[in-house]
Parts: structure tokens; sequence; C-alpha cells
DNA sequence: CTAAATCGTAATAAACGAAGTTACATGAAG
DNA sequence: CTTCATGTAACTTCGTTTATTACGATTTAG
């Protein structure tokens, strides 16, 4: 299956965004990222509906952060996404009449469920200011070794 | 989304062999799963492949159960088929030089992979002979509301 | 007012993987 | 030898994600 990778690429635009402190156009986001300006403004688009950013027209236009870093988690973000699904394994069937698969299926959506639940879990505690702090980190012992 | 159900699928035909006790064919098996007898016999010639199922071929050929029901787990058949991966989501790129990209794989690899050893971990704990159990359950419940 | 920059969005194509299908070879039973 | 069933390769179909093209709408500068 083809994996959806928008919640790697908004936190990465975020980051940049976090660190740069300016306006970003969907242009260079997309650059950076080496995507679509299209790309760009299509799933920023969805943070935007969900308040995180914000976004301007016309010359001098572009995007920022709206939301406070210390507490827009992980979650929020997949949230803002639309809660896309996490998982790439799955029933045959929803909607089974036979019993065996009904079983079966029990069995399956009960570890799925807790799965997800501890996933969700360790993505509302991670917020993007802890991330950015971790990209510091990782910058200042880069800048040490050269 | 297009999910991979193989592992639902081995577990409704598994499931039905157990009950069933006979040789059953690549055929039978499809009709009963609303498949294709080529998809049965790919899939299930992955669990032959690591033991825990045998086929003969010829007339009164077919498959069966080649394991202990006790013994079998989720994790044995989702490790049979390939390990297929399990999320949906994932990073945009596995290979990151950028320090911020290596940051944000860095914190949705963790949370990935303790979601993951959960799951296998739940896995791990369901044998056939339970869900076989929870079957029959199921079928006197049936049996007894009407 | 005009021109340039930028977002907003629809429509379409490309890329990819799972499942289904067709076709035929291989081997066992009688 | 004939029949039945598996083994497998090749191809098609289908659904999803990402990329691309195209154009309209809005804002700023001059
Ligand atoms: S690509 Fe992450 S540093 Fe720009
Ligand atoms: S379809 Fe045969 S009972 Fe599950």
């Amino acid at each position: 299956m083809k994996r959806d990778s928008r919640l790697s690429s908004v936190l990465h635009a975020l980051l940049h965004m976090a660190e740069q402190k300016e306006l970003m156009t969907s242009e260079q986001l997309a650059i950076c990222m080496c995507t679509n300006p299209v790309v760009v403004r299509r799933t920023m688009g969805l943070l935007r509906d969900a308040g995180l950013v914000t976004s301007a027209r016309g010359p001098s236009g572009g995007w920022m952060i709206a939301a406070d870093l210390e507490k827009v988690t992980l979650r929020d973000l997949h949230e803002a996404l639309g809660e896309p699904a996490i998982f790439a394994i799955g029933n045959r069937n929803e909607s089974p009449g036979c019993l065996v698969e009904q079983a079966v299926n029990a069995a399956l959506d009960g570890a799925f469920a807790d799965a997800e639940a501890l996933l969700l879990d360790r993505f509302a505690k991670v917020t993007l200011a802890k991330l950015s702090a971790d990209f510091n980190r990782r910058h200042a012992a880069h800048r040490a070794r050269s």
C-alpha cells in the first residue's frame, strides 16, 4: 500500500517555519521539501482550516504558524489532516454475516484498537516545541562536529 | 484505502479448516471466502512455506492444517505472510540529509515502533485455539437464539 | 489602474501496490 | 491415460497518494 506521508511533510514544513520566523511561500516550502507548490498548498490548507497556520495572498503573501508551539501536538496535526487511516492491514469484510469472520474480526479489531490508542497517546505527548528543541540539539551537535 | 487483508483471510480459512477437519480445496475455500482459487493458493502457499499447513495435489488433494492450534498465534501468521507493513502512515523520506527531517523522523519512528511492538505482542497472545473457542461460543449463542 | 506575486482549487495524470484473472505446467489417484 | 488439484507466471483491474497543469481570485506596488 502507498503510505500517507503528509504528517511527516507538514511537520517538516512547520519546523522550518518555526526556525525561520518569517513568511514562507508555498514555492519556497516546495523546493525545500522536494515537492510541488500545489501539494504544499493543499496540505497546509488543512492546517489553516484547523487554525494552526495562516495564509496570505498576493505579493508578500505566504504561510505562517498561527499556534503556540508548546500547545500543538502531533495528534492535533493528525486530526487536522482528517485522521487518515493508520493501519495498512485490515479485515477483509467489515460487515460479515459469517460467525467465523465475526470471531476473527473481533480479535483483530481489538488488537488494532489498542495499538491505535497507544499511538495517538504518543502523538498527543509530542509538541512542536519539543520537536524544535530536538532539532536544535541535533543542530548544535552537528556544528560541534564540523 | 486499499488495505492488506491477507491476515484476516487466512484466519478465516484456517478456522473453517479447523471446524471441518477434512481436506479443503482452494476452490472450496475461495467460494467460501468470496475470492479466487488462485488468490487462495498464493496466500496459503506462504503458510505452507512456514510449515503451518500442508497441500496435496491431484484428486483428493487440497489443504490441511499441519500445526497445533494451541501453538499457532496471529503473530506466526503475520510472519508467515512476510511481515507486511503495518502502518499506512510513514515518513516522507527514510534517508534524510536534513536535520529537521531527522528530528521529525526520530519522533514518528519512536511512536510507530512502540505501537507496532504492542500490536505484535497482542498478536502473539492469540492462538488459533482461542479463536476457534470464541467461534464456538458465538455459534452456540447463535443456535440458542434461533 | 495595471502588473506582478501569491494563494485557492479543479481536473487530470502518474506511480504504486493489492487483489483478481487467465493460462498453462506439474504431479497424484484411479 | 484421464482427471483433478496444486504451483506459478503474466497480466489486468482497482483504489489511493502524489504530482502536474491550468486558471481564477486576491493583494501589493508603482
Ligand atoms: S529540507 Fe529540511 S532542511 Fe530544508
Ligand atoms: S464464509 Fe464460510 S462461514 Fe465464513
